[in-house]
DNA sequence: AAACTCTTCAACCGCTATAGC
DNA sequence: AGCTATAGCGGTTGAAGAGTT
């Protein structure tokens, strides 16, 4: 009762659309607009159900739908979103590229990025590793794959964990962290929750902005001794690096540059592997987390590089989204993952 | 050049969510 | 509150083209 018959049932035509179909709708829809699709095909006098019009619209005949090869950025963009979000968020994810439908972002995902993922030894579903792989040729480059597959998943979950707790703490420890660039000689800093800044960290979308230039064989010495802790690198274009860190106990200001260092995350705070202290990024010189996280989710078309300089106007935007995204996002103890 | 296999992607199916009555 | 109509989503299918033998 509920449900409309289908195209079946009513004896309406099915299958590939015909140039003189496609003219039909358009020139209905470009007069009386769209809407009603239940009645609209008899109106626009098509044999075909309602459903089948509107997809053929969404999908096709829509005029602001950009074709063809998907670019690395709108790659990234799938990935990152998938990895947070999973199978289920095509909608949010056409919501950052929008002139692509949902059903070319699902079978882009089905037919290139899935099988790529897998080839590379990660589980698209998961983002983790696949234990068969470790039993190939190239055990060792597959396993360092899926370990920052892993990692990039976990980052992804703390990092929208670190939104959240952002909201509540940002304020309140702004004053603390300007305490640390004064002398050493100052009071000692209380322990403070992380700051929303984002840790630089391997990043899996680094290997794939590789393997679109180069093949496994070529990048895989790079990863040969990859170790279980993050290697920083103020490198990565994606990553936002703070000028300065210090120690707890405020015995000292730490300016990294461009020195590449290995730390561990523990409870989302990066710690010093060797005197296993906790470190405070400088708020006044890192970007709010909400903002660096969200450099990762351009709305880029027919941006170039050299404009993202100036692109700090969608800043506001996406952290309404991004806050809007944890709002609907619940966040279990079990999913922690640091 | 023919037969076969693989890949891609438009279109469909079946389901859920939601609005309106 | 319950029913119906409609929109929209994820999963799947199959035709067509590309590639391989």
């Amino acid at each position: 009762m509920g449900r409309s018959p289908c195209c079946e049932k009513v004896g309406l035509k099915k299958g590939t659309w015909t140039a003189e179909e496609d003219q039909k709708l358009l020139a209905y829809i470009e007069e009386h607009g769209y809407g009603s699709w239940k009645t609209l095909p008899a109106r626009a006098g098509l044999q075909r159900c309602g459903k089948s019009c509107r997809l053929r619209w969404a999908n096709y005949l829509r005029p602001d739908i950009k074709r063809g090869k998907f670019s690395l950025q709108e790659e990234q963009t799938i990935i990152q979103l998938h990895a947070l979000l999973g199978n289920r968020k095509k909608k949010k994810e056409t919501t950052h590229l929008p002139k692509r439908t949902d059903n070319e972002i699902k079978n882009y995902w089905n037919t290139h990025i899935k099988k790529k993922l897998t080839k590379m030894g990660i589980d698209p579903v998961t983002h983790k590793l696949k234990i068969h792989a470790l039993c190939t040729s190239q055990s060792k480059y597959t396993a360092n794959l899926s370990h920052m597959a892993q990692w990039e998943s976990a980052r992804l979950e703390a990092e929208a964990r670190f939104i959240h707790e952002s909201k509540l703490v940002s304020k309140p420890y702004h004053s603390q962290s300007q305490v640390q660039l004064l002398p050493k000689a100052t009071a000692p800093l209380p322990l403070a929750p992380p700051l929303p800044s984002r840790p630089p960290c391997l990043d899996i979308l680094s290997v794939w902005t590789g393997e679109w230039t180069k093949s496994a064989k070529d990048i895989s010495p790079i990863f040969n001794d990859f170790s279980p802790t993050l290697n920083f690198s103020s490198k990565n274009k994606f990553n936002t690096i703070p000028t300065t860190i210090g120690h707890t106990d405020n015995s000292s200001i730490m300016p990294i540059g461009d020195v590449e260092n290995s730390f561990h995350m523990i409870n989302g705070r990066i710690m010093d592997p060797i005197n296993d202290s906790i470190y405070i990024t400088d708020a006044l010189n890192v970007p709010s987390f909400v903002e660096s996280f969200t450099d990762l989710l351009p709305n880029m078309d027919g941006i170039t590089d050299n404009d993202v300089g100036s692109y700090d106007g969608r800043s506001e935007e996406n952290k309404n989204y991004w806050n809007n995204e944890l709002n609907s996002m619940t966040l279990p103890m079990s999913a922690r993952v640091f």
